[in-house]
DNA sequence: GTCTCAAGTTAGGTATCCCAAACAATATAA
DNA sequence: TTATATTGTTTGGGATACCTAACTTGAGAC
């Protein structure tokens, strides 16, 4: 049986985001830390709690415990999944700071949908793995952001230096 | 004078965007016309527009015209230019559908900021002028998604051809 | 055991953004 | 000009998401 998509808000995304995170580094994820992390009061995150727990994302008992119930746990994943992504390339793609490439990444990550991300992904691995183009493309373009525009003795410069790989290189992780 | 930032919900945003483009297209904006292009009822919009004219963003007194003011015009048209952006990166770079490309940008260009906007246009530029990428690069990128790893034979085939130009190649538009 | 206090919940209030439906103004047609 | 249709506004209500402040719970100190 197919699971119903259900459509979350951009806040209970992020609900589920911190919930998952608190869970793998203090096993599990109590009021006053998702309050915290969301920057919100603790009340807020009573409410929101049991907003989850009726959409079946997360096992919630006033003062018990929060976990994640599997389904929670797959979505949660999936919006990770797409603030690493986003990170990612605002970071070392488009070389943005590394703090406002995560607050831009957390903002984006609610935009985007599945199979934008997957093609996203893709772009990023082809950067890596394309003979063409690689890391030092990657600051190829940091020089180019440096001036106003393309240099062509540079251009020339980085064609000769054999830049280029011509070779297969070895895996890089 | 600087101006002061105002801080604009997503809705806002939109709304701003529409009468920008209802103004190029249809000389002036009218609520049944921005109800439809947001989707919304016109009653909807009769609220918005009060809120947008109390922040001296457009002119309107009840049953009159819309106009963006200055200050309106500036902040639309920043925020086409996000979207078109967007739009062009996903649809030419991702290769995403047009469809989807726009309306995917539609809820990125409000988690951007200009600065962040701005390096993703570097980037883009940079993709379509450097010698070593440029459009086969991207056509390059589109057979690689259909493949599951990077075909090493194309790789060879690729850079045998001379694809990567040595040579300052004419202007592109 | 009971006292205390941090942690958690609940209640009441604000702001945004939407809808439906009643109402007002304007434009069009007869 | 008067009747009608269209367009625009207002009102009341619902959902979300936040706040403050009061109240409840439970776990540790004694």
């Amino acid at each position: 049986m197919a699971e119903k998509k259900i459509r979350l808000s951009e806040s209970l995304e992020d609900y589920l985001e911190i919930i998952l995170d608190l869970e793998k580094t203090k096993k599990v994820a109590r009021t006053k830390h998702i309050a915290g992390k969301m920057g919100v009061k603790r009340g807020t995150v009573s409410g929101a709690l049991k907003s989850l727990e009726e959409k079946g994302l997360i096992n919630y008992k006033p003062y018990s415990f929060i976990t994640l119930t599997q389904k929670g746990t797959r979505i949660a994943n999936e919006i990770t999944r797409r603030h690493a992504v986003l990170r990612d390339f605002l970071f070392r793609v488009l070389q943005i700071d590394a703090e406002k490439s995560n607050t831009v990444a957390c903002r984006m990550e609610h935009a985007m949908d599945k199979s934008s991300i997957d093609m996203l992904v893709r772009f990023i691995e082809f950067i890596d793995t394309c003979p063409r183009t690689g890391p030092d493309w990657v600051q190829a373009f940091l020089d180019y952001c440096s001036t106003d525009k393309l240099n062509w003795e540079k251009c020339k410069n980085c064609l000769q230096k054999g830049k280029v790989r011509h070779k297969k290189s070895k895996d890089r992780g």
